[in-house]
DNA sequence: TATAATTGTTATATTGAATCATTAAACATT
DNA sequence: AATGTTTAATGATTCAATATAACAATTATA
């Protein structure tokens, strides 16, 4: 589903960061005899390509489903809150709610979310996953688990679970 | 210097995530009673919010000296490895050599770096900081260690470390 | 009731990043 | 020396994610 195209590697780059095939690897830039500075050992750096290693993987993985990160997260808050208006859903996910008009559009489009009428307020829709967007949830669900598993399998025992609580950590406290 | 605008808040969606002021947080989102479902026990979910934190207080400090992310890296590299080619340089930060040329011509006419004739291969310029460059950078570091701090702080002792070391297991070895 | 705020929407701008083509120099092979 | 190939730098263009502004309909509030 949905070529690949533009899909691959679309996350890769932002800091100035590579990490992929074509590109030189940090370690290979290093064994050139260039000296990256600081760089490796500032943690916003090495979060980042950690960052964008998991999405490449996690954008391939979601391309059979036809799903890009935004939308599975839409997918999934559908899925827990069955009936929630789109500014709720935007507002929880941190989408501007003028840019989810079209992501909602393009769900409702493949037959997989709808608007519905709200009761209460004639101004909002309440948003409802179909059938067939529940179906693909759950696929989608099944990819995401197999994507983490890559993952966690490398960080060894506990080690997901140690990452997770430092990464809360740097999240705000509210 | 450079105005902030645009620069606030830039890095601030992808995942159709949130993360700062007048967006909700995913916290007060749960609070209202929304489900966020699996979203984050996401190992990716997590990172990328953590990153975007990270890259909001990042980028904001840098704003001091009109640096992005991107021409602070090109200034590191620089800064260590004097008389480097464009394509050397992009290659080691992972930024494509076409996109390099102009991130170059804005240091150039900042008067942070400069291109002199490479004495051995008349195709390729040789890149060096100005002492403006030097300077720039040096107080760059500076405010790059504060914001350091501020996370590491976060973190609790041996913490930064661990999540250093927890990253770079997620990074291909190659 | 008058005013303000909210919901969904369209249109538009900005920016990071990718793609394609071109030029000139360097290199390799006959 | 002539040829073809690779490399360095550049420009032009496109695309996707995100931000901003404005608007109509509706609801909430002073």
């Amino acid at each position: 589903m949905s070529g690949i195209g533009r899909s691959r590697g679309q996350y890769r780059q932002l800091w100035a960061v590579n990490m992929s095939n074509e590109i030189e690897t940090m370690e290979q830039a290093s064994r050139r005899g260039i000296d990256m500075g600081g760089l490796p050992s500032f943690v916003g750096y090495t979060l980042r390509r950690a960052q964008l290693v998991i999405f490449d993987d996690f954008i391939r993985t979601l391309d059979e489903v036809g799903l890009k990160p935004a939308s599975f997260s839409v997918l999934i808050i559908l899925g827990s809150n069955p009936g929630l208006n789109q500014s709720e859903v935007s507002a929880a996910l941190g989408i501007q709610r003028t840019n989810f008009v079209a992501l909602v559009d393009s769900l409702e489009q493949r037959g997989l979310a709808e608007r519905r009428p709200s009761e209460s307020d004639r101004r909002s829709h309440a948003l409802h996953l179909t059938p067939a967007g529940r179906k693909l949830l759950a696929r989608a669900m099944t990819l995401q688990q197999e994507h983490e598993a890559r993952f966690t399998d490398r960080l060894g025992p506990g080690g997901r679970e140690q990452l997770l609580t430092l990464l809360e950590k740097l999240l705000p406290t509210e």
